[in-house]
DNA sequence: TTCTTGACTTAGAACCATTCTAATTTTAAG
DNA sequence: CTTAAAATTAGAATGGTTCTAAGTCAAGAA
């Protein structure tokens, strides 16, 4: 979805579309790599030198409930986000912890909306390992 | 594979079975609830009143690296272990915090070694929800 | 057995990501 | 313009995890 549809999507009673939470929105769109909050907050910053690290954790909680971006939990103690909410699987290189989209064909879960009795109300399909960058860094290095 | 197997595994030169080692396996070989590292260290604490945190996570890792236990990373800032080290999915339900093992069949990422040229050393599927229990709660209360 | 060395454990401090709080500012509605 | 609700802010508090330095234990060497 476009950022244009989200944006608009936000001008709804009950909710304010704010500068920061057009710039956090923003800022997801323009930035693929799955940035944590720290690197949200800091980018923000020199933009907006007074916005404040609440509003970035209160933005993105705002921007999650409205399905308007995803949450990934791949990483120890650290919370990262993505633009993409259409489901897909992501790869974190516990070496350069980098994380990385992959397209995985036949998942049994995709359409599913329960699984023994429990609600599906989200998909967390996270690999981890060691990315083809590190991989060639460790051949290049012997 | 069942404790003794495992325990076994560790009597080899370089580490060494300790009294706490042994614990925490048997604590999590006795305990299928994906425990968190609080709930480990709290019922551990009964029985070894000396033993320390440092002295869990210590052991958690090291068990890790062994390949005996799994690390799950479900839920916000939290870290939990699993006695089952086979793939499998796991499902956390947000309003109770319990974590259940789910059976998914013909996850095309089961028997890959490799994906898009990085190299798979771990699978963490994990599905966010509501559990039957809780959706059977919200039933009963209307 | 005793000695030595390295591995392990311990308590508590440090760290750091996240959440909370209270005050202030902004927005929307009347 | 006024008012009330919503949003933002700075900084404190929280809480899970990691680090540090000191002490303990275990295995191999003598």
């Amino acid at each position: 979805m476009g950022l244009k549809e989200k944006l608009a999507g936000l001008n709804k009673k009950g909710s304010t579309l704010t500068i920061q939470r057009h710039a956090v929105l923003e800022y997801l769109y323009e930035n693929r790599t799955h940035p944590t909050v720290e690197e949200i907050y800091h980018s923000l910053k020199e933009k907006f030198s007074a916005i404040s690290k609440a509003t970035i954790y209160n933005t993105l909680e705002f921007l999650k409930n409205h399905g308007l971006i995803q949450e990934i939990t791949i990483e120890r103690g650290k919370l990262r986000f993505d633009y993409e909410v259409k489901p897909h699987h992501h790869f974190f290189c516990h070496k350069c912890k980098h994380v990385y989209d992959v397209n995985v064909e036949g998942c049994p879960l995709a359409e599913k909306k329960m699984i023994d009795g429990h609600k599906i109300e989200e998909l967390r399909p996270y690999i981890i390992g060691t990315c083809s960058k590190c991989l060639q860094k460790k051949r290049d290095s012997r």
